[in-house]
DNA sequence: ATGGCTACGATCCGTAGA
């Protein structure tokens, strides 16, 4: 098979960052792009403009929070939006099944604060994942599981972890979800090469974060041990960071062969 | 430094994100 190029980016609404989408797939050419936190409902969803530009799209939304979506070259097909017996009215999973691959989108539930009710929802979510993931992984040996994971699973992947310890996203209970999608059999497609220190793939807006680099390495793409070997790079795509009216996310990309 | 952005849907503020 020829090289597949996979992408993750969190746009913190596709209406907004439209442009920044078609001008960035017409640069980079990736094969499957896993989007985050669309905030369309289905019906606004710009499926003509990105058939325009060569993309087939699923999609999940709802108005205002969450929603995901698939854009692939290819046909996509097994299209499936949530995890299965897990009830949940917010639009975070999306699955299909194109090019030889299964591609996972995933929109983590943020947590709140340690503690919280939607910290309680964020493990609940994990723990209804993983099951889900192994059932997955089991009837698809080729599987990528891309998103917004709203997890750093070490403190490398941490601008400052002695300010965020024991924080949302980095707290131990949330690291053990992680871990615990690693012991199914996936891998971080991003460890799996040399990085520069301090990659990071989120920033906050305020206070001049992603000017001093201040982020976290929250958006992954997990490889099943099939993908991984074929795996030959995985890297942060930075500079749609830098574009006025950024998304806070900056795309994560992985090359298999 | 508990935020001093941004997007949204509601009105000129509250909620949420991470």
């Amino acid at each position: 098979m020829d090289a597949v190029k996979l992408a993750t980016w969190n746009v913190n609404s596709l209406k907004v960052r439209l442009p920044q989408l078609l001008e960035w797939l017409g640069a980079q050419r990736p094969d499957f792009v896993c989007l985050q936190e669309t905030k369309l409902e289905d019906h606004k969803f710009p499926v003509a403009e990105l058939e325009a530009a060569g993309y087939r799209s699923s999609f999940a939304g709802q108005k205002t929070y969450n929603g995901v979506a698939i854009l692939a070259r290819p046909p996509l097909a097994e299209v499936a939006a949530g995890i299965p017996g897990f009830a949940d009215e917010q639009k975070r999973v999306l699955a299909c099944t194109a090019g030889g691959l299964r591609v996972v989108c995933l929109y983590a539930p943020n947590g709140q604060a340690v503690g919280s009710d939607k910290y309680e929802y964020k493990l609940r979510w994990y723990e209804a994942l993983r099951r889900w993931l192994a059932e997955e992984l089991a009837r698809h040996p080729r599987l990528a599981v891309l998103g917004d994971l709203n997890v750093a699973p070490e403190d490398r992947d941490v601008h400052d972890p002695k300010l965020w310890e024991g924080q949302v996203h980095v707290s131990e209970p949330e690291r053990a979800a992680w871990r615990a999608l690693l012991a199914l059999g996936l891998q971080d497609g991003f460890r799996l090469f040399e990085q520069p220190e301090k990659s990071f793939s989120w920033w906050d807006y305020r206070m001049g974060a992603f000017r001093r680099n201040a982020g976290l390495r929250i958006d992954h793409i997990l490889l099943s041990g099939a993908a991984a070997a074929d795996c030959t790079a995985c890297t942060i795509d930075k500079a749609p960071r830098k574009l006025e009216r950024p998304s806070d996310h900056a795309p994560v990309m992985a090359e298999l062969r």
